[in-house]
DNA sequence: TATACTGCTATAGTTAACTATAACACTATG
DNA sequence: CATAGTGTTATAGTTAACTATAGCAGTATA
């Protein structure tokens, strides 16, 4: 986990995903409580409101539950209901527009595939040509 | 082109990504002049000013260059520029994390990228198992 | 000069995201 | 009761994105 947030989504958006990948992981599992409002807010320097607001989101989703004085618990059937649900969302509206840009850039299966996972560095030293789509050619 | 707009990402940022999509696809070519501010405003119902903070970004990455009274225009290089830095930007940023949430949801980057491209439904009917990532066994 | 295109600036207002700070309500422990 | 942990609400301020509206500046044509 780092401590950083992405500039191009929100951050209580992005602790809303971190929490999904942490029960999608097995990090958290069913009947869990989550880290609390006060304790997320105090380890990644973020309002507890933000905190909260990324909490929210879940507990309308139907993954998490609130217990006053307690904390928030993660479902019963969490995670099979997150398998279901982002895998239709990754497909339908995300993996489109990936794969649409992939082909642009003119990259392979391969060069995806190679360093994948724990790259982070980048080379942009594709197999092919510089000329990926040549298809197209308005007049 | 459809006409509607992300929620996950500032129009601005949106209308820069969709001529760079035109400018990889030989849509717009070198020397070519961007659609006018204002009718791409009115086309897509949208501000002015908007339209403009989208091609700003452009000029600024060196892609386009303005001759006052005239419009903006492609310049020369600019899709091998493209070509370099959006690889790297994806390999380097985007592919990681998309990778990650693939092998999360217990899908195969492997069968993403060989068919995927005509499907928007999703069936999330993965070859695999219902447990993706059984890795991890937090006390 | 006028007309009609270009990019661009200026002014001003709305909304969403995020922030700081404080207090309230509930639960468990002592 | 007090204490210390939960989630939650209230108040108020900043910033970025977007909007509406108007006008300036340059280019080309007539």
């Amino acid at each position: 986990m780092d401590r950083e947030w992405n500039d191009s989504q929100p951050i209580y958006r992005q602790l809303r995903d971190r929490v999904v990948a942490m029960i999608l992981d097995g990090v958290l599992k069913e009947g869990d409580s989550l880290p609390s409002v006060r304790n997320v807010a105090a380890e990644y320097r973020v309002n507890p409101l933000t905190v909260l607001k990324g909490y929210q989101e879940l507990v309308d989703e139907g993954l998490v539950e609130t217990r006053r004085g307690l904390g928030m618990f993660i479902n019963a059937g969490a995670r099979s209901m997150l398998l279901q649900g982002e895998r239709q969302k990754f497909l339908g509206e995300e993996w489109p527009r990936i794969h649409a840009t992939i082909q642009r850039l003119g990259l392979t299966a391969e060069e995806l595939l190679k360093g994948a996972t724990s790259r982070s560095s980048a080379d942009a030293t594709p197999s092919k040509s510089t000329e990926p789509n040549p298809s197209k050619e308005k007049g």
